[in-house]
RNA sequence: GGCCCCAUCGUCUAUCGGCUAGGACAUGAGCUUUUCAUGCUUGUAAGAGGAGUUCGACUCUCCUUGGGGCUGCCA
């Protein structure tokens, strides 16, 4: 019995899409599932695209998702020397022909073309698109070596797949066609033929593959805009397969357990930016509380604050949030007196007459507040309403303190700016923008 | 044009012939006698159309329609 070994095998250009990783993560997954071999093969036979940096990049996003592979990267460049000699070894056996032909950019030269059978169906079973097959009249043969003597992704691709020892490819949707191809390459040189997968697209609003224009297609921005890997791994998971209940926050440990590459969706799948946002929070929410303290101290520079001014606000702040790098603007008013001034949030809460009365009362009545804490400031503002609502004096000091008329709990939040600030922060709104 | 594939709420999906068609995101309403980017309750919302098989079809078959993929000296 032979192990079960996967590849994950882009070609690196700079940038990595979400399609594409996708890929890898079912990949990844199946491999964890299945006890098998997560193999990573850089196809970097364009040279001007596959620069260091790009398979730099190619390494980090792996990373950062946490798509750890074993055995060692497979280089495609560095098994030129294999694809032509597999090609000699078609040339001789009568696979494939040498032709002139003149390419779509109008150059002309020899290359050398694969020789398709000319009669009889090819046929697979797809583990997510089951049965699939094809009248071998319907494809024509094709280029393995270009003019220039260098190989072809078809060649190159299942020589690769051959010296791996892969047993299962797992790719996009996109590769249907090929692997009518391919297969008959495999048999022409008497190599077993893998199992295939073909995944299903990524698309677009408009039913379309999603692309840059559609918005963030690739792992790095998503990296760059603070969405946690975890969110984006599940949410992409769930693209096109679920554990069969009604589960959608899992765990890795659960993803490796319940993953079944037969469950993998036909279909295409729209990309919902809003419910992986929904999950980012989700995935925010699991931070352990220490973590998410320091996250917060690396985002909002407040000096001089102690480890409980700390985790009471990581508290306050923690379910809220949905994206770690909204935390700068959303705590800006706790960093520095300058913070911007929402204009609609102080015409409808500040800029109304009498509102200057209330505020400036309000310091007087805050100004004797000796224990500055919560729930005896809204004790106070709870006296003022005197069982009416508590909005008359609640949206002004918002407004006032934070410049937004949404955050934290209010009274957290003043505890949070202490009494000094509140205080200063409410007479300049008075003076300001309140009539 | 040719070949291949697909089709349940707006979106991701459950259903493997018995369905009052379930969940999640989004969205509407309400509650949490302050904010909401938290929490809870709740509403709206789906089987493309047509034949057939069957006691019974969202589930099986066929056709139509619609969508997608491929059709390179790209991968």
């Amino acid at each position: 019995m032979s192990e079960i070994r996967v590849r994950f095998a882009p070609s690196p250009t700079g940038k990595v899409h979400i399609g594409n990783i996708r890929a890898a993560i079912y990949n990844w997954l199946f491999a964890r599932h299945t006890g098998g071999k997560f193999l990573l093969r850089v196809e970097d036979t364009d040279l001007e695209r596959s620069t260091p940096e790009a398979i730099q990049v190619l390494f980090e996003c792996m990373e950062w998702l946490g798509l750890d592979y074993d055995e060692e990267v497979f280089y495609q460049t560095k098994n030129v020397k294999r694809h032509l000699e597999v090609v000699e070894q078609l040339l001789a056996s009568g696979h494939a022909y040498k032709c002139e032909k003149t390419s779509r950019d109008g150059k002309t030269g020899t290359v050398v073309m694969f020789k398709m059978p000319k009669e009889g169906v090819i046929e697979f079973d797809d583990i997510v698109k089951g049965h699939l097959s094809k009248k071998a009249e319907d494809i024509q043969d094709f280029a393995i070596v270009r003019s220039d003597g260098s190989p072809i992704f078809h060649i190159a691709n299942v020589v690769d797949d051959i010296d791996q020892r892969v047993t299962h490819i797992i790719r996009g949707d996109d590769h249907v066609e090929n692997t009518f191809k391919h297969i008959c390459i495999f048999k022409a040189l008497g190599a077993s033929v893998p199992k295939y997968g073909h995944l299903s697209m990524i698309v677009n609003q408009q039913g379309k593959p999603y692309s840059k224009r559609d918005g963030a297609a690739f792992v790095g921005e998503y990296r760059e805009q603070g969405y946690l890997p975890e969110a984006l791994f599940n949410y992409l998971l769930l693209l096109g397969w679920n554990p069969g209940d009604d589960r959608e926050v899992l765990t890795r440990e659960e993803m490796i357990d319940l993953f079944e590459l037969e469950k993998v969706h036909v279909t295409a799948a729209m990309f919902d930016p809003k419910k992986l946002a929904w999950m980012n929070g989700e995935y925010i929410k699991k931070i352990p509380a220490d973590k998410f303290k320091e996250l917060l101290k690396a985002k909002v520079n407040v000096q001089g604050q102690g480890e409980e001014w700390w985790d009471y606000l990581a508290n306050q702040v923690q379910p809220r949030t949905k994206f770690l790098n909204d935390l700068k603007t959303s705590c800006a008013y706790l960093t520095t007196d300058d913070f911007e001034m929402d204009p609609k949030a102080v015409e409808k809460r500040l800029a109304k007459d009498g509102v200057k009365a209330t505020l400036l009362d309000l310091i007087e009545r805050f100004s004797k507040v000796e224990k500055w804490e919560a729930p005896a400031l809204e004790e106070l503002v709870k006296g003022l309403s005197q069982g009416n609502g508590m909005g008359p004096w609640v949206h002004p000091i918002r407004v006032a303190v934070s410049g937004k008329t949404e955050g934290i709990g209010l009274f957290e939040m003043l505890q949070l700016l202490g009494k000094e600030k509140t205080l200063s922060r409410l007479g300049v709104a008075a003076e300001k923008y309140a009539k």
